[in-house]
Parts: structure tokens; C-alpha cells; sequence
DNA sequence: CGATTCATTGACAAGCATCAAGTGGCGTGG
DNA sequence: CCACGCCACTTGATGCTTGTCAATGAATCG
């Protein structure tokens, strides 16, 4: 893991959306590296600049429920409990902007940064919560590979295929589904040839308003 | 509707918690009231000084997913958009400051307790996720009672029973149910004498340990 | 006192979970 | 370098949980 003091000498640092450049430390994450535990003492916030990272609570039963998926320009770690209740780590190579707890209080730029995070953050769930309550395997799917092709499309255009950065477990505890009903849902979109899998992590969206239509279709 | 302006002369306008007494205006409340709907011109958002209101949803569908049960403290309709993607109505008789939605960045003791509600509700939303992702109808209509519970004893307490303010529908539409599922766990419980219903909103929960072994099995 | 809303109950089917047995790629160590 | 094991996934058979549909009951309201 890489890491150094931010001295907003990088151009990394010198994201004019957020004046930051001399508050925290600057961490170049790999992808599947944690950022932080559930009960692990909460000292620290972590600011988002680039990558996808996502957030989880593991069940007493042994199973997980991944609760977010983090993007640039969020924050997450920040409570006013003495320990994290959920974990964390990076699903693409990320740059992470680590704070002290307590010093966000102190920026301006810091502190309007968390509540433009949280309220988007908590836009998010709700969407989370209306696929989770409303929506059969194959809305979640398809919600959830459309957000994923947005994600992506909004970076680097033009591209026919895009990298799905998680596994399919990953997706089935994020849409509250299991392994299996994934990989089924993934076979069936290919077969109707709405999608197109060149590997599992590579996708590409055949037919984009049947995959739209699906999404928002209510099955249960 | 009851609608003054609040010049802090008001028993009601001295709560210590925040010190918010000469901005905005108070509302009184009664159960089944409107704060705000989808669509509308996001002016203003309201902070519950007391009472219980919910957020929705509607959906494409005619269905409705209900987001969250607000209760004092909270502050919803904080949006960053020009128009309010969710609605909101009281559950019971509430008090109300409705604020501008351009007073929040003037007030100090507003714009923290903006950042706490959005915080605590973004790990309300986290645990509603967990509930709809990973159990099954017994988990979700036990957690949620144990919630109204937990409410209700936290003001007024030593009482054996108490008041449920949400309908079999809105039970249904808040845990991602129908509501003849619900129905029928309500029977479950009631026949195994885990709870007693002395009418259809007046509850009470005979045995505690069974509920929340309930509450946190997983199902499905 | 009909009309409306909300809830109850039953019969049935569908969707998704569970269980079980395999496949394929990748890294490791003999 | 190849065998081995591991991990993530794939595929199939089966059944439970919960949704759907339909008919009825109870409470509220003008």
C-alpha cells in the first residue's frame, strides 16, 4: 500500500472540487484492499477521489449484505459512534484521501464535501432499497449493470464492452440474491441476447432499452 | 393545519437541543399530514421537533416502497435537486420547523443538525437494506416491531402495550412484503403467543427473547 | 346506508433458495 | 513443468416462501 503525507505538490491533489490539498493522507489503494473494519476504532474518514469502493456488514449467520458502492467524491467512515459498524474496501485501483475524524470539522471545504457526500449517499440507498423491496432477480441485475455501464461510460466513452469490478457473489450480496440466481440471470440475458459476456468481468450491453425496460420492471 | 411563526415564546420553541427557535416556521401537525410531495419545488426542508413521519416512493408500477420512518431530530427534504424525488406525511400528530431551503448553510446549529439526521439516516437506511436484502417476512415484521417498540418505551414507558401508527399496508410497503404476507405473520406470532393484539393497531409483545431471536434470524 | 377503504382468509402458482455435483482458471510447490 | 488444490463460478433437481388472485368481513364516512 502506498502511502505519503499530502503536501498537494501531486497533481492528484490538485482537484479543484475539493480544497483539501493540505488535509489528510493521500493512500494509492489497489484494487481489493481494505480501507476500513466493522468494530475496528472509527479515528478515521476516507474521502474518495478515484475508484469504486463498496461497503458491507457481515450478518451474525455468516452472510453479508454489501450496503453501498462508493464512487469519487464520497466519503465514508464518518460516525459519531467509537467504532466502525461496517467495513470497507477498494474494487478498482482507488486514491483515497485518509482524515482524521476530527479534523473534519475543521475544514469548510471538508466538512461541505461530507454533507454533499451523505446526502448523495443517502439518495443512493433509497434507490438500493426500492431494488431490494420492489424489484425480481432480473430488475436488480440489469439496475445494477446499467449503473455499472453509467459509471464507466461517464470516464472513458466510446466503448462498446465495460469491466464489471465485481465478482458474482459480490453481486448477489449486494442485490440480496445468491450466487446462483445471478449467474441464472446473467445466462438468461445472454441467451435473449441482451447482453454479451466476452469474459465474466467484460460485458457488453446488446439491447439497452430492453436491459432498461427490465430494470425498472416489477417482479415478486 | 396549524401554522404560526415561531418567535421562540412558544413552551414547544425552548427545546435545548437546537438552537433554531427564531428560523423558520413551526407546524402542528396532525397524524396522516403531508410534508412534501415528489415532484414538488424543493423550498424547504422540514425538521421533526416530534412525532413520526415516513418517506416514499411511488414507483412506475402503481406499487409503493416506503424509505424511512423519521422521528425528532431528523430533517428530510435536504436536496441538492429543484424538485423532491420523494414524498413525506406524518404517521402520528408532529411538530414541524419547516426552514428554507437556503436558511440551512445561515445557521450553525442547523447545518449540524442537518450533517447528524443525514448520518443517523443513512444508518437507519443501512439497517432497512440489511432487513430487506437478507430476511425473511418473520425477521422483517419482528425487527420492525421491536423498532415502533423501542420508540414508544423510550418516551412513555412501563406500558404493556403499544400503539403501532403505520397500517397492514404500510408494514407491507415499508419491509418490501405484501400486505397479506404481513397479515399472515401477524396471525403467525399471535398464534404461538409471541405477541397479543388487543386491536389491530394496539399491540403487545408477550414474548421479548422469541421476538428478537426472530428479528435477527435469516430467512429465505 | 351504500360506498369506500383496509384487512382477513384460502387456494394456488411462481420465483427464488437450497443442496449437490461439476467445470475451469490460476497459483504453488514438488 | 505438471499435478494439485483452491476459488469462483456453473448447472441441474427440488421444494419452500412468498406473491397472486379471489371472495369475504369489518370499520368509517358522508
Amino acid at each position: 500500500m502506498l502511502e505519503r503525507q499530502s503536501r498537494g505538490d501531486s497533481a492528484l491533489l490538485q482537484s479543484p472540487q475539493y480544497e483539501t490539498n493540505t488535509l489528510g493522507t493521500l493512500l494509492v489503494l489497489e484494487k481489493r484492499q481494505p480501507l476500513f473494519h466493522s468494530a475496528g476504532s472509527a479515528d478515521e474518514v476516507y474521502l474518495i477521489e478515484s475508484g469504486l469502493a463498496l461497503v458491507y456488514r457481515n450478518l451474525p449467520s455468516g452472510q453479508r449484505q454489501i450496503l453501498e458502492l462508493v464512487q469519487a467524491g464520497d466519503v465514508c467512515g464518518f460516525t459519531d459512534r467509537s467504532r466502525y459498524v461496517s467495513s470497507c474496501y477498494t474494487l478498482t485501483p482507488c486514491i483515497v484521501r485518509r482524515i482524521r475524524q476530527q479534523d473534519v470539522a475543521v475544514s469548510t471545504s471538508v466538512r461541505s464535501a461530507v454533507t454533499q457526500s451523505l446526502r448523495r449517499r443517502l439518495e443512493a440507498c433509497h434507490d438500493h432499497i426500492v431494488l431490494l423491496g420492489r424489484s425480481g432477480a432480473e430488475a436488480k441485475v440489469c439496475a445494477l449493470l446499467l449503473w455499472l455501464r453509467d459509471l464507466e461510460s461517464a470516464a472513458s466513452s466510446n466503448r462498446t464492452s465495460f469491466h464489471v469490478p465485481l465478482t458474482r457473489t459480490e453481486i448477489a450480496d449486494y442485490l440480496g440474491l445468491t450466487l446462483e440466481t445471478v449467474v441464472r440471470t446473467f445466462k438468461d440475458l445472454e441467451r435473449r441476447q441482451i447482453i454479451e459476456l466476452n469474459d465474466r468481468y467484460d460485458l457488453r450491453i446488446v439491447a439497452l432499452e430492453a436491459m432498461r425496460e427490465r430494470a425498472s420492471q416489477i417482479n415478486r
